[in-house]
DNA sequence: GTCTATAGTAAGATAGAC
DNA sequence: GTCTATCTTACTATAGAC
């Protein structure tokens, strides 16, 4: 159990009785973890603008001069926190998405993708993150063209790579496979997503998640699937 | 032209030099109105916590006093003036949904009510609106319920109950319409109402939408319709 | 880099006259 | 019911010591 100096001005002594200094540099980007931390909990549970400095400072042990001189304001400090958090979330979804092209039987891999897409998409945590940055895209439209960029590219476009394939191979029939991502993503993800939008408290079971994705994809494959 | 004495102190004269009194009852009411009006751009531009009583009484053109005695805090107010345009907004949606179930061409029927849906949901003004209740959905709950109840009662209630009895003639095979419609509303407005949720500059025309809405429709069709 | 202390401002809400 | 004037509080941001 390493002694943790806070910034205490006072050495720290090691079991011989030799101060130890810290690592400056390491202090420094502590903190800044620290104030990131705890700004996107006050964030998160008061939004932008009833956010307070204030709190943000007591969450994370260090005095408000320090947070002005790393973050400069709280707008920056808002777009720092917020637009560093959203790759981190979104690179969850990845992994799910490899090798759908060469799945032995397609209605078996998009349930289970469009279910795991779900399961994370729905954790409270996401969902609150989503409201925040919805809610703020007046005051932040960066972040709004960010979230959504990155559902594009990071989920939707390695569908889209997929079914073009399969479109390709004569598995599927997807004149537009842009719009038919969209459209699986609206007819499963999107529906319980819409309900925990609104409802915070609504609460789905992997069951009835499963049944409502093998529904949306059920909807799905009767329109774009082949006979083959 | 009729004079309209904005609360001043001194009597308003007619032609005749004869004092018209305002009727207090109706002086109170437009002031309530102007109240409710200018709170309504208040919030939908500045969101509840940066929205100022100050802003809004400039706004209104009333006093600081006046709001408060008629609406007694800034929470009750923001109740008060979203809870009451949420039915306003949704009651636009209700006369599109009328016999559905008698309609010659089923799919017609559909694409023009989802397009007819899509244009208004998607005006700026809903969206903002839909945009400000969402980000506050963990200050006033009861507004995000509210939203829900509304949307799925006046639109997807009809549609349902449409499905329902073209499901008992035969015309469709929805063994769960409510999933159903739910699943119509993602592949169909819920795709371009996500992309207009993040991006507000986004824009859609005409002739874009109702492709969309018409695909939509297809992929719907294509799983639940039955040959007959 | 980090702290304490504070400047300067604007917010929500109310008192009391009319 | 309505207004003007004000109370109290909390906010963002900074100055200056170490």
């Amino acid at each position: 159990m390493a002694a943790e100096p806070a910034g205490s001005s006072k050495d720290v002594l090691d079991a011989d009785g030799i101060p130890v200094l810290p690592d400056p540099a390491d202090a420094a980007s502590r903190k800044r973890r620290a104030i990131i931390d705890a700004a996107l909990a006050e964030f998160l549970a008061e939004g932008y603008s009833a956010a307070s400095m204030e709190a943000i400072t007591s969450r994370s042990g260090v005095s408000k001069a320090t947070v002005y001189k790393h973050f400069g304001s709280k707008e920056r400090l808002f777009l720092a926190v917020v637009g560093g958090v959203l790759p981190t979330t979104y690179a969850e979804l990845e992994p799910v998405n490899s090798g759908l092209a060469g799945a032995p039987d397609l209605r078996t891999a998009l349930v289970r993708l469009t279910t795991a897409w779900a399961r994370i998409l729905l954790r409270p945590d996401i969902m609150s993150l989503r409201r925040l940055v919805i809610g703020e895209i007046d005051r932040f439209p960066q972040l709004g063209r960010l979230w959504y960029r990155l559902g594009r590219d990071m989920n939707d476009g390695p569908l889209v790579a997929a079914f073009t394939e399969l479109h390709a191979r004569g598995v599927l029939d997807v004149p537009d496979p842009d719009l038919a991502v969209r459209q699986l993503v609206g007819a499963t993800v999107g529906v319980p997503q819409l309900a925990c939008t609104f409802s915070p408290e609504a609460a789905f079971d992997d069951a009835e998640l499963e049944r409502v994705m093998a529904s949306g994809v059920d909807l799905f494959l009767a329109r774009y699937a082949t006979g083959a």
